[in-house]
DNA sequence: CCAAGGCCTGAATG
DNA sequence: ACATTCAGGCCTT
């Protein structure tokens, strides 16, 4: 039954924007905020919660986004390769609190840190017999000491987190409001966050706020830049101002379409497996 | 506005 | 063994 648009479970999770998933047998099963998500071998999703997320961004036209940003050789290479890659729809908090943590790190140790925060503030949940923490509510961890968070492994971004999660707690950030306003107010807003900059603000907009025309600009990404895409965004400096970020920005907007969330995700998958790096 | 240095941590590398 | 490097950046000087 798979057809050219079905979506390839095991490598959209295993691209770099979700960490608390876990295969058992022919299922995952999936940490969503508040909400557990299972799919099962025949891609269907199902929320313990019953709730309505739409994980799978049911509602993008795939079919004219990957036209859409099919605009050059090594984009279409990569839609090629990975045709079923999905980004999804994640649970803002959880995402913020998961990008923050990975600054610096990897996706080993955001995946650890991550578990350890759940076990540590978050709710038991079991079904089927299976065990599972769902992830913390914001004044859980707002309310937390700075050591109790260290202990999860997540070194100095500890105070990232747990400021991070007061603001949300007290609605400095309100992601429904984020949801709806455009990409730079967004960002303006969400990078007041400490611990949140350019790289890891546009992480939390392309994968919980629906900001398609986020492109993460990591490591990765700016190697994939300059080794494709030399002659279309000249990268002359080691690190990545401001201003070049911005600049940057807007040049692959305009090359890759208001979509180019999608390319990014389809380069970064494509070259994250040249190199065998490894996933979850 | 830009460049350089430091930063928790633990797995990988030498 | 044991030291050093490196990993999906950010912040301060």
């Amino acid at each position: 039954m798979k057809n050219k648009f079905s979506i390839d479970i095991d490598n959209s999770i295993n691209s770099g924007q979700v960490f608390l998933w876990e295969k058992d047998g022919a299922n995952w099963y999936g940490i969503n905020g508040q909400d557990i998500l299972k799919i099962n071998k025949n891609g269907v999703i199902k929320s313990v919660r019953n709730s309505k997320t739409d994980f799978f961004r049911n509602n993008d036209n795939i079919q004219e986004i990957i036209k859409s940003i099919s605009r050059d050789k090594i984009v279409k290479k990569a839609v090629k390769e990975y045709e079923g890659l999905r980004i999804f729809k994640q649970d803002p908090f959880q995402c913020m609190i998961s990008f923050i943590i990975s600054s610096n790190s990897n996706i080993q140790k955001i995946k650890s840190s991550l578990e350890k925060i759940t076990r540590k503030f978050g709710t038991k949940v079991k079904i089927e017999d299976k065990e599972f923490f769902v992830f913390p509510k914001p004044e859980k961890i707002g309310n937390a000491s700075i050591n109790e968070i260290k202990a999860c492994g997540v070194g100095y971004r500890a105070s990232f987190v747990k400021e991070a999660a007061k603001m949300v707690t007290l609605k400095k950030i309100d992601f429904e409001y984020l949801k709806k306003c455009d990409y730079n107010e967004a960002k303006k807003n969400i990078c007041s966050v400490p611990g949140i900059g350019n790289k890891v603000a546009d992480c939390i907009m392309l994968f919980s706020l629906n900001k398609l025309e986020a492109f993460p600009l990591d490591t990765w990404m700016i190697k994939i830049l300059e080794k494709y895409y030399s002659k279309e965004f000249k990268i002359e400096t080691k690190t990545i101002t401001q201003k070049q970020y911005e600049l940057l920005h807007e040049k692959i907007v305009n090359h890759f379409g208001p979509y180019c969330g999608y390319a990014q995700q389809f380069l970064f998958k494509m070259e994250r497996e040249n190199y065998n790096k490894k996933w979850l």
